[in-house]
DNA sequence: CTAGAACTTAAAGTTGACTTTAAGTCAAGC
DNA sequence: GCTTGACTTAAAGTCAACTTTAAGTTCTAG
């Protein structure tokens, strides 16, 4: 399969999937005539790629995580930190995206006076002093 | 309050704010001599900026969704509608999140012989023609 | 009164994850 | 053989949300 096609199949742009392989996430595959080839199982890991860049993994993690998995068996430690700490991030995650969903609901159908008193349900905190934070 | 107060108790940087003033999101408070002084409520509207934005509101949504707010009584429809899809968003992200918990919690003590078997957990798929998305 | 910390502005720089552009080369159908 | 669409590269552009810089002004403590 070309890179068209990959493309095309994995709902992307050709050029995202040259940017996975220039950033060294995505194997480089054969080529014919200068063209790239792939085999289907590529589809997979691009998809793989996509989801967990979705869910918040930076380019760099996916590739640490990536080439931790692909030698199978009993993963490395610094894979198990890096899925260690993003369960717990995730789980961070889910209880702010809970907060937010109950405030939403409520300002859906309150009559609170002022935005204060709807917004105490959030409880809202400085951060921690994790300034120059990107998001 | 300085603007450097206000950022401090906000943990945030002094630009962020100015920023947010240039942008339309926090209202330009009064000044003495130039320098900007908030009222004290000026840190729970920054607070709740900051929120918003860490849970994947642009600061053009945050926009409309506090101006909405800002003359409280029944939301209007504009806003109702912001709220109401990002309500779906919320779920949506809650759900994708479980998946990615529950695949980091498999791949963590799996002895899955390949990539492949692990992540049909996931049941990827390819994204619905929403090219050109940025994260 | 003065040093220096904190403030002001506009403009330019940063980051990550791509996309777009320019200038070609390759492949498929007619 | 030729056209047309898909491919190639390197380099530059884009986007949001800030931060940094430069060149000043103002506030505060001593």
């Amino acid at each position: 399969m070309k890179i068209g096609e990959l493309a095309r199949r994995a709902g992307m742009r050709a050029s995202a999937i040259r940017y996975y392989e220039k950033m060294g996430i995505l194997a480089a595959p054969e080529r014919t005539g200068g063209q790239r080839r792939y085999a289907s199982d590529a589809l997979d890991r691009v998809l793989l790629i996509r989801f967990a860049s979705e869910m918040g993994f930076t380019l760099g993690e996916i590739k640490v995580f990536l080439n931790g998995l692909r030698d199978a068996a009993p993963v490395g430690p610094r894979w198990r930190k890096l899925a260690e700490r993003k369960i717990r991030e995730v789980d961070e995650a889910v209880r702010r995206s809970r907060r937010l969903k109950s405030l939403l609901e409520h300002l859906l159908d309150c009559r609170c006076a002022s935005l204060g008193v709807c917004v105490e349900k959030l409880s809202l905190s400085p951060r921690v002093r994790q300034l120059n934070g990107r998001r």
